[in-house]
DNA sequence: GCCAACGTTGGC
DNA sequence: GCCAACGTTGGC
């Protein structure tokens, strides 16, 4: 049976990979997820075609800033492995590895960024995770509503 | 730079 | 299995 495509919102740090790094790279993997519930989207339902709203996280403004589109399944994550890795886990085991990437292509940057702070007045999307108090998750499933609609205010002049 | 919220760790 | 201590995230 096909997969439906889903829909996600990563973040990320721009200081760390920006949506400008993306654009450069036409592709990158997302290594160094730690959190299980981030890696069980990863592992478990994240697939090849699904959309991804690109968010930079601590920065100013914080904002989606573009899309981009998951190009491989999941995989063992392998930075984990590697001791000289800022990623390195020494309890996770390369024979029933922890953590889990996929790789992502770069599709578009927005012309407007939308702000956290327009996400937040916008009713529409106030059932995202990202607004919910306290959620710290870097990995999130929207609905293909709240991404289409955050598409549509990247399009609108502010 | 501050700090609230949350996840993880480890002693018991 | 509880929970205090600690580390991290990320908005402000």
């Amino acid at each position: 049976m096909a997969h439906n495509k889903k829909y996600w919102l990563f973040k990320s740090e721009p200081n760390s990979f920006s949506i400008e790094d993306l654009e450069k790279s036409k592709t990158t993997f997302w290594d160094g997820v730690r959190n299980y519930q981030a890696r069980n989207y990863l592992r478990d339902e994240i697939r090849i075609g699904d959309q991804v709203i690109f968010y930079h996280s601590n920065s100013e403004p914080p904002a989606a800033v573009g899309v981009a589109e998951i190009c491989s399944n999941s995989y063992p994550d392998f930075t984990a492995f590697n001791p000289n890795d800022i990623h390195f886990d020494p309890k996770s085991d390369e024979k029933n590895p922890t953590w889990f990437m996929v790789d992502i292509q770069f599709v578009s940057k927005f012309a407007n960024k939308v702000t956290l702070q327009e996400i937040k007045a916008n009713p529409k999307l106030e059932k995202m995770k990202l607004v919910q108090k306290g959620n710290r998750l870097s990995i999130m499933p929207i609905e293909k509503e709240e991404f289409d609609e955050i598409l549509k205010m990247s399009k609108k002049k502010s």
